[in-house]
DNA sequence: CTAATAGTGTCTCTGAGACACTATCGG
DNA sequence: CCGATAGTGTCTCAGAGACACTATTAG
């Protein structure tokens, strides 16, 4: 560590990850939120915010494994859909210091799901619609919440990503349900039918029961690892 | 800082900005690159990289001031279409220790900049295609200028990003040409042309003589400030 | 049988692809 | 007048929207 090696020696942003966690409970989108503790030293001492927390150098290989280990210590869940939002960074965002914190966005269903509750910081689903004006989140989080939201949305418009919100095996009308969910308008049933089954992206599993008259076909995903994309966007006429 | 505030006495990772410049020079997609310094504290000393560096905790308010600032550092441009692009972070991608980097990619017309020169930095404009194999870049930015150039074209294809590759006044048969740079393929003009103009997104300024026969109407943008999407995808069919 | 949900068939419309056509310039 | 580039018109086709229709179950 001599003379050329002083280059690193500079104040280092703080480095956090963050993860908006969707799941759809009571035909609703919900996002998990945590409650911050209130120590003293604490930003936003009992606000809810997004679960993240910083990265651990020693325990973390890379940041996707970060995300991933902050998921499963709230969720038990091991290997969700997962992707990238993007990052945000500055000078005013943690009262601690300069920080930047990458943040990720995952799709699970909403049954394999036990909160890890731990009294310090208590966790839970909240709706989306819920989060707004009083009930705002901590540091810039409903901003990143905003962001996740956006890509969700749009992402619902030309890819089979709400299937990663169901348990498997699932039907088409409750597959159907979810995307009316998330777009928060009602679509029509037969071109949906024709949409999903062109897309190849199911494998039919049998009859199911779901409390309606008629037993609907079951499925699930021929690959859980990425979604599939269709040849144009929803969209009703008119718009 | 008496008992609760040592919860931030960690190791922090180091914190980069990286941007991918792209251009369309010589009938090219090509990407700004700068020559690593060879300091024997350096890391890939002589190799070529995404420009880019460290935040500057002191001078960078926001992740994307920083970004901007590099990109003026380099080339002098102070408003080109910038958008991020995601963040790489691990244990192992700088020797130095861990590191994160948060990555843009900018868009800029190449007559507008003068690529500025420092002897110990060099920098230059290299042809997407050349790099590879033996040309690899440093760190993991082959990895990042992938990931760039796979959101780049896949825009194309639905959007009008490539007008901010171009000075205005351009022309639409220019545009063309730098719709097909950018996808590596030929594109039927007059399904071209209804898209471009139905989309709505530019301005007549009259016409121009661009050395060939006969003269064509020139356009700038109404909003240099977003790209446009089209309904539809560009596709060939058969496909 | 009826109510309720699952699933299908048919018509239309938008917008892209293919490609032949016309228009306007320089020499 | 010719060659080259700018710009237009026409046909077709894929795939989504709208909506009426049939099918299968529980009670």
């Amino acid at each position: 560590m001599a003379t050329n090696a002083n280059h690193l020696d500079f104040e280092r942003p703080l480095t956090t990850v963050d993860v908006v966690i969707f799941t759809v409970l009571d035909a609703q989108l919900q996002v998990l939120l945590v409650k911050r503790p209130s120590g003293p030293e604490e930003p936003y001492p009992g606000a809810w915010a997004l679960p993240g927390g910083f990265v651990d150098v020693d325990q973390d290989p890379t940041l996707e494994a970060c995300a991933r280990r902050k998921l499963l210590d709230k969720t038990g869940v091991k290997s969700p859909y997962l992707e990238q939002l993007g990052s945000w960074g500055g000078k005013t965002r943690d009262p601690r210091g300069w920080s930047a914190t990458h943040a990720y966005f995952a799709l699970l269903p909403a049954d394999g799901v036990h909160l890890v509750q731990d009294p310090a910081k208590p966790v839970k689903w909240l709706a989306v619609e819920e989060v707004s004006g009083a009930r705002r989140l901590a540091f810039d989080h409903g901003d990143i919440l905003r962001a996740a939201l956006e890509r969700l949305r749009s992402k619902v418009e030309y890819t089979t990503l709400p299937a990663f919100l169901l348990p498997e095996p699932f039907t088409l009308p409750q597959l159907q349900k979810v995307y009316e969910v998330v777009l928060g308008r009602a679509i029509d049933k037969s071109g949906f039918r024709t949409r999903a089954l062109a897309a190849d992206f199911l494998q039919e599993t049998g009859l199911m029961n779901v409390g309606s008259p008629r037993p609907a076909m079951g499925y699930r995903l021929k690959r859980r690892d990425a979604a599939v994309v269709f040849p144009r966007t929803f969209s009703p006429r008119n718009t």
